[in-house]
DNA sequence: CCAAAACAAGACATTTAGATCCGATATTCA
DNA sequence: TGAATATCGGATCTAAATGTCTTGTTTTGG
């Protein structure tokens, strides 16, 4: 139902708003997001287009989220990489169905106004910040990505 | 969101609720829904499997329905063609998370399960009973499409 | 300036969904 | 039985999604 690289996608905005003080490289992402390293650069090029991360290049350089996870929904995330088409006309080109669809569409569509509708209700903030003993991209329960990740790097 | 198979059977299968006499062939199906015929054909051979329809071989055969549309709901045309696929196990195989989702995937299998609910709320008689003036597949606001049809073989 | 680090961009390979075709098989009816 | 009608099943083709690789460009720091 949602293409790989919506998945992929998310990962990555997830680590990223982990990961807001400084930037990101992209095989550091892959590594803990699980992405093939390669495909996953691709993915940050086209989020980079859509303006949901900055890009730097050079040492020291790598991604970082071009927004506070406040203000990012997954909506935004998901169509960036592979839009939500919502159906406005009819599928079959019968032009009398115009403006209300048939009962068949209107379902249809419906059912992908209400993914939509979720989607944009949920900023990034609110899914690091909801009380559940699991952490999105780590293995430990209850314990922040970040500070996990910190604590690596000084070992 | 949805592939095409899906959307192809669906129009299937709506045609099939209209054409409950007698057995429909495969080409005067996919001319009404503007599915290519040997695609359709194809498409039609998974529902058979599943047993959404029946086939009928030989002359004065085709494709009926396989149960009232009061009893065949959205939700089981479209598992038989292209199952939607909950989120059961964090994709990312983080052991840990094994029970209760991450925030993230959780919000994804929500969606999935809004989805899964709303089609699995409407059977194909509620589509076609529905007060709406476009008539799912057919040109003219309020004509029932079988009415249309029989109509047509006269000429 | 030069070398190393990191992303950018596009070419290339692989896989899967979408679509087509054809020979085989079942069924009806004369 | 034989001819016509339809589906069945597998082989094939195409296009798009997924995944990989290579070369170039930007940036930092010695």
């Amino acid at each position: 139902m949602f293409s790989q690289s919506v998945e992929y996608a998310l990962r990555a905005v997830v680590y990223l708003a982990t990961h807001m003080e400084e930037p990101s490289t992209t095989e550091a992402m892959a590594a803990t997001t699980k992405v093939p390293a390669p495909y996953l650069a691709k993915i940050l090029q086209g989020l980079n287009r859509h303006g949901i991360v900055k890009s730097q290049r050079g040492i020291g350089g790598g991604i970082l989220l071009a927004k506070p996870p406040a203000e990012l929904t997954i909506l935004e995330v998901v169509n960036a990489v592979d839009p939500i088409k919502r159906i406005k006309t009819c599928p079959l080109g019968i032009s009398t169905h115009g403006v209300n669809l048939c009962p068949l569409h209107k379902r249809m569509d419906d059912a992908l106004a209400m993914v939509e509708k979720a989607f944009h209700e949920s900023t990034l903030a609110e899914v690091l910040a909801e009380p559940n003993p699991s952490v999105p991209l780590c293995e430990f329960p209850g314990v922040p990505l970040g500070v996990r990740t910190k604590a690596k790097k000084m070992s």
